[in-house]
RNA sequence: GGCCUCGUGGCGGAGUGGUUACGCAGCGGACUGCAAAUCCGUGUACUCCGGUUCGAAUCCGGACGAGGCCUCCA
């Protein structure tokens, strides 16, 4: 089956083939571990995830290295420690965010229903690659040394710029960069830079230092993938500069015309029709969103748009998705299927066109509903788990709503029963009176008879 | 100023040079004591102005509008 991906190098959708089939390699950007983590970046977790997926279903799973990557040194993340833990000596503090945040992390990402990647490397773990790497660009003219700092010579790469199509003049030209004396070149960016006593830092041929911004994904995707790879991913935003100078540092290191033939960049997200931004008071994270949504429902809803569309993120959209996931588990039940259907699959090969994907998903549904087809209703429980669904039993998924808000299990079930006697006598007032109070408590009923008996049924959920 | 997306029915959201996307909501019907749930059925669209074409919502040009990046950011 021919997969096709929209590469961000050519901004064409191209036939993908792997350099190496038996080992097809990904690498994607992951956190920098300095706070919790917003529902933007569970975007390209969930995206790259899916990507993963498919992957490992076309090509074995075993023949896919899936590389996300852990940034756990920024001066992002110094000043929190020393923000937040001024008692601590810098480095425990630092480890004390670093390690609380990227737990919080993981815990997040496993919420949302993602397999964990091959290999989750740490920057700080790479130093000593890093440095390699940074020598190798020093020796062959693409880097220099000036004040404790190494500095990455743009001027030197003559298509520096092709990926984010700015070429070099334009940027120049309109640069709001910072102009710093040890710079030969203002879009110069650093590679290493040295660290002040009270600083996190390791000892480099330029004195104690630490890494620039970009040079542990280089460094990473070079040890755990080599000099060339299949997929780089991560969001837009990371475009320019991050991705442009990663991009840089590696073909420069190595001598290749590319770092990963494939480069993908899923779109931006909004919330309730405005920019995420903390002084405006809509930051999400995903751990508050999960206090409210099963991860399931964050998931499907991420995959109603198009990974590079812009997705607005609305609270209308996840009850949509809750009632749609509500749909499925409850026509599903224990069904067995575990393989997913030709037409989810071929959707997803299609640069992971989702909404075509759950049209599909709809599809099989309305057939297995219309001809009581066992064979559809499987392929649709194999579907739903192969992308990342159904981890929950059905009761255990009609629960989470009863536990969303509060109410008292016992006086509903205790008003329930009262219901059906005063409806086994035709009471229809008082059985109509206590359906309103259960209204009123945010139960809503629903009757059903029980087929093999014939007895009048209820159960019931909370309304949000 | 430079670069990049995008403008589809009440809402969300695909796709395509000539044929139903899909979902939600709405509406009609079945079921029900009445509802809810479920089932069956169903209407509405392609920002505007030019051009290419036998034919464009789909290609090209322009206008208007929305968003993003260029500085930390998924």
């Amino acid at each position: 089956m021919a997969l096709k991906l929209y590469n961000t190098l050519t901004r064409e959708k191209e036939d993908f083939s792997p350099i190496d089939p038996k080992n097809v390699r990904m690498y994607v950007c992951g956190p920098t571990v300095y706070d919790f983590a917003h529902i933007g970046n569970a975007r390209p977790v969930i995206v790259f995830d899916l990507l993963f997926r498919l992957l490992r279903h076309t090509y074995g799973a075993q023949a896919v290295t899936y590389v996300r990557n852990v940034t756990d040194v920024d001066d992002k993340i110094n000043a929190r420690a020393a923000r937040d833990f001024p008692g601590l000596a810098l480095n425990d503090a630092i480890r004390e965010v670093t390690s609380t945040t990227e737990a919080q992390f993981q815990a997040d990402v496993t919420a949302l229903g993602t397999l964990a990647p091959t290999v989750q490397p740490r920057a700080t773990e790479h130093i000593a690659e890093m440095i390699a790497l940074i020598e190798k660009l020093i020796a062959s003219g693409h880097a220099y040394a000036a004040e404790g700092h190494v500095l990455f010579d743009v001027p030197s790469m003559p298509d520096y710029g092709r990926l984010s199509k700015r070429p070099l003049d334009d940027m120049i030209a309109g640069a709001r960069v910072d102009v710093a004396p040890y710079k030969r070149g203002e879009m110069d960016f650093v590679l290493w830079k040295p660290s002040a006593d009270d600083e996190p830092g390791w000892q480099s041929p330029w004195g104690r230092g630490r890494p620039g911004w970009h040079i542990e994904c280089s460094a990473m995707s070079w040890k755990h993938l080599g000099e060339v790879f299949d997929i780089h991913g991560g969001g837009i935003d990371l475009l320019f500069p991050h991705h442009e100078n990663e991009v840089a540092q590696s073909r420069c290191a190595f001598g290749h015309d590319v770092m990963a033939n494939v480069w993908m960049h899923n779109g931006f997200l909004q919330v309730e029709g405005e920019k995420m931004s903390k002084s405006l008071g809509n930051f999400l994270t995903i751990n508050q969103l999960l206090a409210d949504w099963p991860g399931e429902v964050l998931r499907f809803t991420m995959m109603k748009t198009h990974y590079r569309q812009p997705i607005d993120w609305t609270v209308k959209s996840l009850e949509e998705s809750w009632k749609t996931l509500d749909d499925w588990y409850w026509f599903v039940g224990d069904t067995p299927g575990t393989k997913p259907a030709k037409a989810v699959v071929e959707a997803l090969a299609d640069d992971l066109a989702t909404p075509k994907m759950i049209a599909e998903l709809h599809a099989l549904r309305n057939a297995a509903q219309r001809n009581g087809g066992e064979g559809a209703r499987d392929a649709l429980a194999g579907s739903l788990r192969f992308l990342g669904f159904l981890a929950d039993t059905p009761d255990a998924w009609a629960a989470r709503r009863k536990t969303s808000v509060s109410v008292d299990v016992e006086q509903v079930e205790a008003l329930i029963a009262a219901r059906l006697s005063a409806r086994k006598h035709k009471n229809w007032a008082e059985s109509d009176r206590i359906r309103d109070e259960l209204a009123g408590l945010g139960v809503v009923l629903k009757d059903a008879k029980d087929p093999a008996s014939g007895e009048m049924k209820t159960t019931w959920e909370v309304k949000r």
